[in-house]
DNA sequence: GTCTATAACTCGATAGAC
DNA sequence: GTCTATCGAGTTATAGAC
């Protein structure tokens, strides 16, 4: 009755609510309205859920990419659209972002994929971005680089003091520097 | 004779190589090359050893924050100065910096005080070095946010990818960006 | 797919001697 | 400050019935 996937996406909910912590298998199966035994028999071990929430947290993101990436909009309005879209998923997910980003940097074998894949699929929609902004071609590798680690800064900032306002000024600072530049080139 | 400074130090050093994970209060205290009885000895309890580490972090943060803001050099070397020695402290400790600021998204106990303690300590400094960039004042407050979240965010880069070379130039960027819209005001 | 039972450990914390 | 001994609870994972 209790299917993998439903079971997974319920893991995944959880955990972006309440994080991974030390969290046990038991305490963690009752809380998705299962038993241990259950969460055994369709992932194997505890590390063997926490890899396929690894996996559907970087589906979840793919598709989140695909979904920002509106290639029709004026350049200028997908930087915003971005930023709200990447805002929005991760009030969300966003702890669990964190929380498995932390993981993998320290080679925990569950978010090993996490190291590049936390990273590289979001750099070449990025640097399509900043063509469409005009930044000069030797720039545009560095920041796009720049950008996506300016989200995540600023997606830290949120999640740890929820100055929403703050934050959002800082985001379109960083908007208007790369504007302006591109005003006078 | 292992003194509870000697024991701190040695766990805040244990952590940041190896991360906290679920390390159990037996295991680290046998890394610490102590015994379980003698961390309850001095912290009281494995939560009470983790808000220990959590002021020692902070403390080392204030720290850096002290050794690298030399308000007699030229601005803009002072940018650059800044990125290198926060990248240089954080190659030792970031990893435990990153899943602590975890722990306090998920207002977990011992980390609460980092909620603000990972920002606002860290936006005067910064402010002042925009200043003395000549950012124009209404722009000083947001973009002092803006560059604590892009050292942050390349920061969080570095840690996964390693990518020394591609980070730096990112941070580049900022500063080029930066110092190019002062050149014109 | 779901359940109970249980093996085999490890946990945090305490007691109390030295 | 350091040690051993131990309590009571909770842990992952497995066995096997239904």
């Amino acid at each position: 009755m209790t299917g993998r996937q439903a079971l997974l996406d319920r893991a995944v909910d959880y955990l972006s609510r309440s994080g991974i912590g030390d969290i046990s298998l038991r305490r963690l199966a009752e809380e998705l309205g299962t038993s241990h035994r259950m969460v055994i028999y369709h992932f194997g071990s505890r590390d063997g859920l926490l890899t396929a929430v690894v996996a559907e947290v970087e589906r979840q993101q793919r598709d989140l990419l695909d979904a920002v990436m509106d290639p029709d909009l004026p350049t200028i309005e997908q930087g915003r659209d971005y930023w709200r879209a990447v805002v929005a998923a991760t009030e969300r997910h966003g702890r669990l972002f964190f929380e498995l980003g932390a993981h993998a940097m320290q080679d925990r074998e569950h978010a090993r994929p996490l190291r590049r894949g936390l990273i590289d699929p979001w750099l070449p929609p990025l640097e399509a971005l900043c063509r469409g902004l005009d930044v000069p071609e030797q720039d545009v590798i560095p920041t796009a680089r720049l950008a996506l680690a300016t989200a995540r800064g600023l997606l830290f900032d949120l999640l740890l003091t929820g100055d929403r306002v703050e934050v959002d000024a800082a985001a379109e600072q960083l908007n208007q520097l790369l504007v302006r530049r591109s005003l006078r080139s």
